[in-house]
DNA sequence: CTTGACCTTTTACTATGGTACAGGGTTTAT
DNA sequence: ATAAACCCTGTACCATAGTAAAAGGTCAAG
């Protein structure tokens, strides 16, 4: 199967400035026209595109979503110190894990705080991340 | 104490122009100024700005740490809405979490499979995550 | 054969969270 | 008294990740 812009875009739930924005960062290729000019897309694509936007929202910045390209890709350039992206990633990712499990535990005391299930006026939790 | 603003912006860690920044967000307040028109800021201003760095480190938007502050300012139109705002939050932190979980996973399993502890040109788990 | 829906490029704009610079004024030390 | 170091405002710029609009080309249906 083959698409157009706005197909690719409806397949992968994105907006088609998004495929064409990817285009210029090269997260993806440039892709083959018809005669007028009009940009065709294969299924590979909407995988890829796909991809993009699964890690993207795992929390990935494009340009590390690019580098895994490179993996898919094979290729050499992108592949170099892979290892040590990971690993970089990897502690990057127990660090929030950490910070996030902290701001659970602070917003669910502050809940616990708000007296009417509405409002909170003052709160110790708050005085005291505020006071140091 | 009293301070100016290149003193503020050292004692909290952060450019003097985020000082500057803060301030036409509204999360700071205008300061007092001296005759000359410079800023002076007292050690309550060197609080806040810790806290607000604090909190975004954590991973709140700026929006967010002003919400935040309407309990330390005891202001009645931020601390509407409260629970609620918390509730939310600590939602997408447990979400986060999760998501953040299944990516160190995914990383850790990648880092097994660069057979150098370098470079990876071929990965069934990019491959799976790509193909679905 | 015209209308509407689609496509093209280029440029500008959005939000978030700053940073930098230009062109001034002030304060401090020598 | 003059230079360095600080301050001011305003504007422009950076990255990230898009979104929108302008001005035009293409294509299918009626």
């Amino acid at each position: 199967m083959s698409y157009r812009i706005s197909e690719l875009a409806a397949k992968c739930g994105v907006n088609k400035e998004t495929i064409r924005y990817y285009e210029r960062k090269h997260l993806i290729q440039e892709p083959n026209r018809t005669k007028a000019g009009y940009r065709i897309y294969s299924d590979d694509v909407v995988k890829r595109v796909r991809f993009i936007k699964r890690m993207q929202d795992l929390g990935f910045l494009l340009q590390e979503v690019d580098k895994l390209l490179g993996v898919v890709d094979k290729d050499d350039n992108r592949c170099q110190d892979m290892f040590k992206f990971v690993s970089k990633k990897e502690r990057e990712v127990q660090q929030q894990i950490q910070d996030l499990k902290r701001v659970e535990q602070m917003l669910n005391d502050l809940k616990e705080r708000c007296p009417d299930e509405k409002t909170l006026h003052e709160c110790p939790i708050i005085e005291t991340l505020f006071d140091e």
